[in-house]
RNA sequence: CGGGGAGUGGCGCAGCCUGGUAGCGCAUCUGGUUUGGGACCAGAGGGUCGUAGGUUCGAAUCCUAUCUCACCGACCA
């Protein structure tokens, strides 16, 4: 059995498995501050191209970026019902304004404040309250404002990207006159999601819509990416919620329509988050660690000079060899942008293992031999497959090889979620059985459901099962009967574990 | 919030039951050896043992309180 670089294996600990890697790839670290993570330079890069590239298609579709305030006034979070319910429980409060040093030195809160602000969870609310003053008229709609921000969330068990106390994202808001309107945004931005997730995440996804139990507190229907994860667990990538005139009544967002009336506009609201990066870790890394798809690589490729150690008479000459091959591969572009290629010239031994670690995409290594042959050795991270290039040839050939890595990482996880994914399910023994064996959390299974939210709450409660989504696709359901309760069936269901 | 677990040099741990003021591995630094790779030898630096109180001649070790963290549940992006 060859050695891993990440112990345990996700066979061994899949939980334990997840951390290491996180960790061993320099992509985040916990803090002293109770669930916030530290975004590391590898992984805030990384998280800086996937805005780059997310922020890219937002404006492509008519929309501008702005800055809300972090905190929201308690009255105004109280002014839509459902939304303050499904929040309640985990919001930050701030309750003062100053500290006062008491016995000992020791500082305490003083000074409270008349109303408490609470800590933004999501924005609808501060958004959506300064939208009713920017909106006076059809001319001024649609408004389309998206915003990069943190949002704090007090959650009872954190886990790095996956979910934490803090974490970044954006998030849209978009105004509408109608609902059509609306809606069509709504499908719009979970497009861009899906098409985000799958060309540059390499993750593959099923859209679909929420179930009742299931939606954004306060929306009319919330659209979702699903993905699978190599446990068998199912992830919501991100969500996509048409709102109805639910915020626009809460928080008196009128306009004067044509024909001259007043009337309560239709909006939306739409983000995703860091969150991705777990999911793209949990998509396509292995026993050795992170595997980065190359479009949002930290950096596409990193060069390993070998060294002499001692007699260093060659040394100076590989490393300018090197550096000369840095500036030309940096001259070449992959999925528009310019190449990102690392020099590590450290002679600490077991330097390959941590960028195999850190999921770099290419590992060029550069020693006399290869001097001598003016040839390079090139290692994929995604199929460990060496291959020795003639120099020339690597540097035009390298955005090519970079494209057949993204597309193997999509397709091998296309590939591994068809085998986790069953519509072969019709009776509640079988779909029991699925969910209750131990070694793995039982990936996607489509099956008919009644629709009845007591059916949907039974199969949480006994399985830790949920509905991840009803499927855009794959809607028919006549003659079907539901697979929990076998009455007749209104819905094809995705059902799974999830995090 | 429930269930078990853990807080000891930068990291990972032992020592605790049977009190006598700290030890191992990795990492770091120095010197040497080695060199297509996750090295070896020798030496060195670095810790008031989570915090507060108590028992004792003496506490990492016993007692009490308290804080924190990761993990498994319930809740959730």
């Amino acid at each position: 059995m060859a050695k891993t670089a990440i112990s345990p294996t996700r066979e061994e600990n899949y939980a334990e498995w997840y951390q290491q890697v996180v960790k061993e790839a320099q992509l985040a670290e916990n803090s002293s501050v109770r669930g916030c993570m530290i975004i590391k330079p590898w992984g805030y890069a990384l998280w800086e191209n996937m805005q780059s590239v997310l922020d890219g298609m937002f404006k492509a579709t008519g929309h501008k970026n702005a800055y809300f305030p972090i905190f929201i006034p308690l009255s105004l979070m109280s002014k839509e019902a459902e939304h303050v319910d499904g929040f309640a429980t985990e919001c930050a409060v701030v309750t003062h304004h100053r500290l006062e040093k008491g016995e000992g030195g020791k500082l305490t809160p003083a000074g409270p404040l008349e109303e408490p602000l609470i800590v933004r969870p999501t924005s609808e609310m501060i958004i959506n309250e300064t939208f009713s003053r920017w909106v006076q008229s059809y001319r001024d709609l649609p408004l389309l404002i998206n915003q990069w921000s943190n949002v704090v969330r007090w959650e009872m068990r954190t886990r790095l990207f996956m979910r934490t106390a803090e974490f970044l994202w954006q998030e849209g808001h978009t105004v509408h006159a109608t609902k059509e309107d609306a809606v069509a945004e709504t499908e719009r931005m979970l497009d861009i999601y899906a098409g985000f997730l799958e060309n540059y995440m390499a993750i593959p996804v099923i859209k679909g819509t929420k179930s009742d139990a299931e939606r954004f507190p306060g929306a009319d229907d919330t659209y979702t990416v699903e993905a699978m994860m190599q446990d068998g667990k199912a992830l919501q990538a991100g969500t996509s919620h048409f709102l109805g005139q639910n915020f626009a009544k809460a928080a008196n967002i009128q306009f004067l329509d044509k024909d001259g009336t007043q009337k309560h506009a239709w909006t939306t609201s739409w983000g995703v988050s860091t969150r991705m990066i777990g999911g793209m870790i949990m998509t396509h890394s292995d026993d050795d660690g992170l595997i980065l798809p190359p479009k949002v690589a930290s950096a596409h490729a990193v060069i390993l000079p070998f060294l002499k150690g001692k007699d260093k008479s060659g040394d100076a000459t590989i490393v300018e060899a090197c550096e000369a091959l840095k500036a030309e591969l940096e001259a070449q572009s992959y999925a528009e942008r310019k190449l990102v290629i690392e020099l590590d010239d450290s002679d600490t031994a077991g330097k390959k293992w941590a960028w195999v670690k850190k999921g770099v995409p290419l590992r060029i290594e550069v020693g006399a031999r290869e001097l001598e042959e003016g040839t390079v050795a090139v290692t994929r991270r995604d199929t460990n497959e060496k291959t020795v290039y003639p120099r020339a040839e690597f540097i035009t050939k390298a955005p090519e090889i970079l494209a057949d890595i993204q597309i193997t990482l999509f397709k091998r996880a296309e590939t591994f979620r068809a085998d986790k994914m069953t519509t072969e399910i019709t009776d509640k023994e079988a779909f029991y059985k699925r969910f209750k064996n131990d070694r793995s959390a039982g990936g996607f299974v489509l099956a008919p459901w009644d629709g009845d939210a007591a059916s949907e709450k039974q199969v949480k409660e006994h399985l830790q099962v949920t509905i991840r989504c009803l499927p855009l696709t794959d809607q028919d359901v006549a003659g079907k009967n539901c697979v929990i309760t076998g009455n007749p069936a209104k819905y094809m269901a995705l059902f799974a574990k999830a995090y």
